[in-house]
DNA sequence: ATTATATTTTGACGCTGTCAAGATCGTTTG
DNA sequence: CAAACGATCTTGACAGCGTCAAAATATAAT
């Protein structure tokens, strides 16, 4: 806990009260007046570390593509994702992710900083990765001989990376409430996705 | 043009002035006072008409439910829509409907209002009654042996229209901004969605 | 020690949603 | 026809918002 300057580590503790307001009040409940009071500042220092609110929510977002990329590094890592049951935790892992932290999913995903047009550099090139990554492991089952093999790649993940964020945000907006079918709902995107599957 | 009372039909064009301005200048681009300000009125006038904005929100996506069940009726109504053809026609409606009129689709399934938990009890009924509809439709696929018979209709009725819904909020959000392949898109969508069909 | 730079604060402005009180109009009733 | 009434609209007010400008302060560089 050591302070530099006059405050210190102000910027990431702003970013992670601001996270936890989202999550507790949601995104409307964050406002800059109150996370400064809450941070213990005047009302305008986080200007100094973020031109306007905008740039504070894409910093939250790039922090939560930190989080992802983690998170699936992890899963990746344990054994074969190119097997159905690799599949399997890869889509409830995602789903995971988008439910358990809400806060960050709609920042990362969510239409209020993409609908603005103006999303920072770094986030940008976050967001670009992660789904190069999701057409990758597409490419993945594919070489595998799980999909047929005159499926567009590009096409394919765009749809199956839909039915997972459709799902995520059915449950995070409160439409799908049902939290016992995550489970069966994510089993049954699995078969829809390995439709050409012999097994 | 006719008037009764002062103004006349205030509400209605209250929800028309509403949703325009909605489509121009996104959800945060509306307010109170701009839009009684461009309907004539004074700041507190609509609040004779709409207990608070939420209301009023409610109340344009109640119109957006409306709007759809016709689009839906008139689709259906050509020709036999569980085929593949019609299926198709069916998702790519869908999507249409919801790029086409962005200001009532995230309205009727955005975060925004469901995320408040407290729908008005109209919409609480046109949004269940849309769901309940759609399940019917995916119990017609079956009937029809265009999926097989052990799939849980309602799973899958939950997955296909979290596809529905993840490429239009991808589309709408400006996340998937290539126009040109939701056709493609859709089309890669039906044949995930028939993996049990022997064509 | 002095200058320069980074950080924070106070003051101010126009915007927001919405409550309370009063004004006005249309309809209903005596 | 007049009086009462309820629906509709307006003006005034308040607290909260994002954020700019100017001043104050603390740290770093010279």
């Amino acid at each position: 806990m050591k302070k530099t300057y006059h405050h210190g580590d102000l910027r990431q503790q702003l970013l992670n009260q601001a996270a936890i307001m989202i999550r507790i009040e949601g995104e409307a409940g964050l406002s800059m007046r109150k996370l400064a009071a809450q941070v213990g500042v005047s009302r305008t220092a986080p200007y100094h570390h973020f031109k306007d609110k905008h740039e504070l929510l894409c910093a939250i977002a790039e922090e939560g593509f930190r989080r992802f990329v983690e998170m699936r590094k992890d899963m990746v890592n344990m054994d074969d994702p190119v097997s159905k049951e690799g599949i399997s935790r890869l889509v409830k892992g995602y789903v995971k992710f988008a439910t358990q932290y809400p806060e960050y999913y709609d920042l990362m995903f969510g239409g209020h900083l993409w609908q603005s047009g103006a999303l920072t550099a770094s986030l940008k090139e976050k967001a670009f990765h992660s789904f190069r990554s999701e057409v990758e492991i597409v490419k993945g089952w594919q070489d595998r001989g799980l999909l047929s093999k005159d499926i567009d790649v590009l096409r394919y993940a765009q749809v199956s990376w839909s039915t997972m964020h459709g799902m995520s945000r059915l449950l995070i907006d409160g439409i799908y409430v049902d939290k016992n079918a995550v489970e069966a709902m994510c089993d049954t995107a699995v078969a829809m996705f390995l439709n050409h599957l012999q097994q």
